[in-house]
DNA sequence: GAAAAAGGTGAAAGTATTTTCAGGTTTTTC
DNA sequence: GAAAAACCTGAAAATACTTTCACCTTTTTC
């Protein structure tokens, strides 16, 4: 079982790779092109894959909608190409995220482990999201906490899940804004501010002394449970 | 393997239940208390569990529990108590939805059907839901349609999500407004007329002749491929 | 085929959400 | 411990979303 499979041709970015992911606590193999990879996950478990779409050989996209249609994995597109319509191609052929080259290696990591969690964390399911006192309810972008029931809107609701999502990690605020403002938004970082005190004001008990949005000064926000 | 394991004290509505499910197509099962209904499911594979709260023997809640802990099955419960807090409780506990007693049959057969083809359905994975032309996307409330994407309002997401996770058949107006703007809400039923306009506006190539979201007169809509 | 019922449309009013900004506070730096 | 940097706060403006309503069109009923 590896928890990881990076699909890259250029060895030097799969190693670097590589190498942060393990240092995140993954487990982690490389393949080389689209056949080695293919190879690999028909003779291996594996639990999430990393695709390059700028392959040699098999094109990418073949490769991404093999990988959903024949073994259902999660699985993150990067990629160089700017063309809009790559990103809707890849969620249609079974992608889960499609992050842009040159990507921030925080960012990646914070994906993954989005993702990850939202794969195989036993706590979450069905958009459920259960985190020590909190239950996150996508469906109806409630919150739960403490057997009081509030309601998020959209972007609280988002930022509050990426922060569980990487609950006990620094996230930085420019991650924050990308992944839940979008990486080509021009927004302020004070809305990222702004918001973060709508969500304290909403779930600690004291929103002076925050026990849970966690602020650390000149890199961002951490979740605690 | 069966579909469906029916956890209900009363047989009448156990059978009645059984009856439905297996007339829309699920194999189905019935077990008349808690400890029957584990057991059940401790030897045998089981797809998706209907369990009524109020059970005489072992509490429902623990039921509940157990089942999300041991085997993480999808969950629908069912349940006359009105306490709002037990709702809370049962999502908290891993259920996935929660209807309230006495259920319209109708409703009961959309949300299994929902829930199902969250879990199930090859076409529906990490949030995201593809049909035919149509990639929806929960996390950022969009659609992509024939390459092009949309954003959504939350409310037409919803609506629309709820259409096609139950495409093909006809759902009645009063069961869309109670699962998507919940049983107490006191709509006007022109709400959800100008919703559908929207939504047509939206995908529909031609709204006034539309494809998709098919009105059934005198009963509601229907989504089609 | 006229009347009744059901559904569709467009605009307006009411809410809610999001963003921005100016001024305040806390933390870090030197 | 003063200055600078980072962050927080509250209010206002801009935007977006939701609901309702009056009137119009289509479909069904008899």
């Amino acid at each position: 079982m590896t928890d990881i499979l990076i699909i890259e041709d250029t060895a030097e970015i799969a190693e670097t790779l590589q190498d942060f992911l393990r240092r995140d606590g993954y487990t982690c193999e490389i393949a080389g092109n689209g056949e080695d990879g293919l190879a690999w996950l028909a003779q291996h478990k594996v639990r999430l894959v990393l695709l390059d779409l700028m392959l040699p050989g098999v094109d990418g996209f073949q490769v991404c909608n093999r990988i959903h249609r024949e073994m259902n994995l999660p699985l993150i597109i990067l990629s160089a190409r700017i063309d809009k319509s790559d990103k809707l191609d890849a969620l249609q052929l079974g992608a889960d995220d499609y992050i842009e080259k040159p990507y921030d290696i925080d960012l990646l990591l914070a994906r993954v482990r989005a993702l990850y969690r939202r794969h195989y964390d036993e706590t979450a399911r069905g958009g459920i999201l259960t985190e020590g006192e909190f239950v996150l309810d996508s469906a109806g972008r409630t919150v739960i906490h403490r057997g009081k029931q509030l309601t998020l809107t959209m972007k609280e609701y988002e930022l509050l899940a990426f922060l569980i999502e990487n609950k006990g990690k620094v996230i930085r605020k420019d991650i924050l804004l990308d992944a839940v403002w979008g990486r080509d938004s021009f927004s302020e970082p004070s809305t990222l501010t702004v918001h973060i005190k709508w969500l304290r004001d909403k779930i600690e008990k004291d929103s002076k002394n925050p026990k849970h949005i966690v602020t650390v000064w000149g890199v961002g926000y951490k979740f605690e449970v």
